[in-house]
RNA sequence: GCCCGCGUGGUGGAACGGUAGACACAGGGGACUUAAAAUCCCCAGCCUUCGGGCGUGCGGGUUCGAAUCCCGCCGCGGGUACCA
């Protein structure tokens, strides 16, 4: 008997796919096309067991796609241009170039011995100038469609290293650097016109049938569709007035102050004027630009000391606030509050002691407001007190339609239609990444470069010394002519969003090398992704720029109407956790141990080296400080590829975090080895056995059990039924011939998940070619049904026995017979049934 | 704060609204072995007076029937527009 050596196995089997081209994809019209990709890494220097899990789901769709007569597309390349190559610049003295495809060079070593059915000569990174000035290309497009256009826009300014930071560099308001105060700071910044598209990018997600629902949920919530009133307090006395913006129009009468955001060009105006308000403004300031810290930020206000007065009542007089948590992003940057209705205006109102004026009662509870806002659901009938309309008992939805028309037929208040989805900010004042291809002239103003000059490359002779932007204080590699009138001219030194790169890799992926973004004929037969496959984290911001951006190309004409959504199926996986090990050093400071260090015995864990306890911390975030992280290169090196695609795909479903455990590893290897054995045995068994008709029919409920799994995404239920099929095709004693079937087909369903594995137990069954390119099996459905089936018996809901019947038998003998079992009997203890519900083929549940 | 998820034995998990716990890990027992490893076989939610009772984070509800649907909580995770 031979042992399954698969350090020795792998290789071999990576070299015969190679060797045939089994991965490569080419164009080839009489072929149904399929295109699977996984969201693309970051190359942070080494590859994590997450990315395993990633990109053998993947391998899994490929694989199988391939073996069901599909012509696949399968690429992977590097999202490699962002902030950490700089961090690492900063920190160590390199450059993010070297230290960048240093880290793909390894990433790529790291992963081939995987044995992903990867067609590696599509590989590219963001930051080739190949890609990068493509993009550039297609930014020039975008400028002349005007789907680009500058503006003020607030970032993280760190007053003391001067400069612009990222909201994760912001810890607790202060610079992680400096620790200085940050405060929102305005700069002139680059968009794109995201918002021209927000109806159609909501609208477009019902088509959306293969995305997960909380996905589109979530991106509708995003773009966030309101339909409110927009009008104007009139000003007492001189002055201006205020444009609001509201969704609740409805509860005007309940007014009680109008708020404007710091950044509403009264509160500036003001601001010049008065120092006391300056001073309040400056206040405002202070912190992060993320909705978090606004949002959980103490809710400051200050007087203006302005008046308005109430477009229903020219005698009503309502103090303007300026606010802090009041966006100037959002609306008209101003609002009117309604403190009985919405409990953040009401805790303001009672800081600063305002007036709280119900509008609205519950029909049953006809309480005034004290410390809870009143806010039921729209959909919910209120009892009005003394609406201007006329209403007296109506829904929220039906108060504000009614408001809206009573504003728009006496002419002082608009309906509109709002987006909370703000314009795309793309400008980044960093160094590593895509430079904006634009020069800044004298004369001519802001005009895009030529599309000959491009790409407008990175210079590599820069420093990472002192803060900010490199590309700023470079020496020359700013100057330039104006692409329109010749001068001596400045470039931009801004660079774009990350996102921007991962925005239409996808497209490229069709022809990663052509002159053009995209090639008409490549993308009109690959695309779209049939099946993209990424983490939830990229739920919003990236698969919606992605939806923008195909939009964008399309009007630019480099992909087709088709595109427009460019990923047909979306599949969000969880991530890979491992327990963290803990210790307490003298001091009770934690002290983090490497797995390799811990010794696991009677549920308890103990260090190897000392005997001491340590503290188990299950399912926690691999990180590098905790020192959880397992390696895939060692668990490839110690059990080979398989165990490790075996293991990712076992146990846990796919969309659900799954927690590494070295037994759990240990237990995939020896599945492996066992079904090595059996295949081997098998191999020389010869002669005839008993029950080859239930081998067979066993067989094909796993054929049509894995091939459910696949097709749903249930990774791990397949993985269950191939457990289940190899204890039945040891334990039967069918025929040799009949078992060697029953294994042909045990390959071929372990294929996607353990290729190598597959090969070897399809070669030594005697299986034709590469059991990559075997024909997928196909259950047949006579096989799957049987002639009895068994019903459980249930009274009251609770199960009392059960009954083996006919799979055919007709409603009232099923009754008959589940009335007369003990079970049924016993429970009953002579009292009459009700009623008897028989599903047919499901249950009987008698009612008493 | 806001939006979206998730919560089932000691553990990972399975279960078209229809027998809760498939399949596995850890555990217990046995076979083989001088012994061990490896392998193979068997047992196993909790409680029980052996009739049964209780069980899917907690509290309600809908239903003949709820892990699954609805409402309200609690806990954990993701996102929150400059992490990718």
């Amino acid at each position: 008997m031979s042992r399954y050596d698969a350090r020795n196995i792998e290789p071999k089997w990576q070299k015969a796919w190679q060797e045939a081209g089994t991965f490569e994809a080419k164009r080839d019209p009489s072929r149904p096309k399929y295109y699977v990709l996984e969201m693309f890494p970051y190359p942070s220097g080494r590859i994590h067991i997450g990315h395993v899990r990633n990109y053998t789901m993947g391998d899994v769709v490929a694989r199988y796609k391939l073996a069901t007569g599909h012509n696949v597309l399968h690429p992977m390349g590097f999202d490699a241009f962002g902030m950490p190559a700089e961090n690492a610049a900063m920190a160590s003295g390199g450059h993010p170039k070297t230290w960048t495809y240093d880290n793909i060079d390894t990433m790529v070593e790291q992963m081939k011995p995987l044995g992903f059915g990867l067609d590696w000569s599509r590989m590219f990174a963001t930051c080739d100038p190949e890609y990068y000035g493509q993009q550039q290309a297609m930014f020039i497009d975008f400028m002349e469609k005007g789907l680009v256009y500058r503006k003020s826009a607030v970032v993280n300014w760190d007053p003391v290293d001067m400069t612009v930071l990222a909201n994760e560099q912001v810890i607790d308001g202060k610079g992680w650097r400096s620790g200085a105060e940050v405060e929102r700071r305005e700069l002139t910044q680059w968009f794109f016109k995201i918002s021209d598209f927000s109806e159609e990018l909501l609208e477009a997600l019902d088509g959306l049938e293969h995305w997960p629902e909380k996905v589109r949920l979530m991106q509708a919530n995003w773009i966030g569709k309101s339909r409110g009133l927009r009008f104007a307090f009139p000003p007492v006395g001189e002055g201006e007035a205020i444009e609001v913006f509201t969704t609740r129009p409805d509860t005007l009468m309940g007014a009680s102050f109008v708020g404007i955001s710091p950044d509403h060009p009264i509160a500036k105006k003001l601001e010049a004027e008065n120092p006391e308000i300056a001073g309040f403004v400056a206040q405002c300031r202070k912190g992060g630009t993320t909705a978090e810290a606004i949002e959980t930020a103490e809710k400051l206000g200050m007087d203006t000391g302005l008046r308005v007065t109430h477009p229903l009542d020219p005698d009503w007089e309502l103090p303007v606030w300026i606010a802090n948590f009041i966006l100037m992003d959002y609306g008209t940057g101003a609002i009117f509050a309604c403190p009985a209705h919405d409990q953040r205006d009401l805790d303001f109102a009672r800081k600063y002691e305002l007036p709280v004026i119900d509008t609205f009662y519950a029909l049953d509870d006809p309480k005034p407001v004290v410390r809870e806002a009143f806010v039921p659901p729209k959909s919910e009938k209120v009892k009005w007190i003394n609406h201007f309309a006329g209403l007296d008992e109506a829904t929220g939805e039906e108060a504000i339609e009614a408001t809206i028309r009573f504003a728009e037929e006496k002419g002082w208040g608009t309906g509109v239609t709002q987006y909370r989805l703000r314009d795309w900010g793309l400008s980044r004042q960093r160094y590593w990444g895509c430079p904006i291809p634009v020069v800044h002239c004298d004369a001519c103003g802001v005009v895009p470069e030529k599309k000959e000059n491009l790409p407008v490359k990175l210079p590599d002779d820069v420093s990472f010394d002192v803060p900010g932007n490199p590309l700023d204080r470079h020496p020359t590699w700013r100057d330039c002519t104006c692409p329109k009138c010749g001068a001596p001219a400045k470039r931009e030194t801004d660079t774009m969003d990350t996102f921007v790169d991962s925005s239409w890799y996808y497209a490229r992926f069709t022809n990663p090398h052509a002159d053009t973004p995209t090639v008409a004929e490549d993308v009109d037969y690959w695309m779209n992704v049939d099946q993209y496959i990424g983490g939830i984290e990229h739920a919003i911001l990236h698969l919606l720029y992605s939806r923008f951006f195909a939009r964008a190309m399309h009007i630019c004409g480099h992909l087709p109407e088709k595109s427009k959504e460019p990923f047909n199926a979306l599949f969000t996986q969880g991530m890979v956790t491992h327990a963290i090990y803990m210790t307490r050093d003298e001091k009770g400071r934690p002290v983090y141990h490497y797995p390799e260090a811990v010794d696991l015995r009677d549920g308890k864990a103990f260090l190897k080296e000392s005997g001491a306890e340590v503290e188990v911390i299950p399912s926690a975030k691999m990180s590098k400080s905790k020192n959880n992280v397992v390696d895939p290169v060692d668990i490839v090196e110690t059990y080979g590829a398989d165990t490790a695609r075996w293991f990712v795909m076992s146990d846990s479903p796919p969309e659900r975090d799954v927690e590494w455990t070295a037994a759990g590893a240990e237990a995939a290897a020896k599945h492996l080895a066992r079904v090595w054995r059996l295949a081997d045995e098998i191999a020389g068994a010869s002669g005839p056995g008993e029950g080859d008709d239930d081998l067979l029919r066993e067989t094909h409920k796993t054929i049509d059990a894995v091939t459910k799994g696949i097709d749903g995404f249930l990774f791990n239920t397949s993985i269950a039924k191939l457990y289940a099929f190899t204890n039945t095709v040891q334990k039967s004693n069918a025929g040799a011939e009949a078992k060697r079937a029953a294994m042909r087909v045990m390959a071929q369903l372990m294929a996607p998940m353990t290729p190598h594995l597959a090969e070897e137990v399809w070669a030594h069954l005697g299986g034709e070619g590469l059991v990559a390119n075997a024909p997928w099996p196909v259950a047949d459905p006579a096989l799957l049904v049987s002639d009895s089936l068994t019903l459980p018996i249930q009274v009251n809901g609770k199960r009392r026995d059960e009954i083996t019947v006919p799979k055919d038998m007709a409603k009232d003998e099923i009754e008959a017979l589940a009335l007369a079992t003990d079970g049924v009997q016993r429970a009953l203890d002579g009292a009459v049934p009700k009623k008897v519900i028989v599903v047919p083929g499901r249950i009987v549940n008698v009612v008493a």
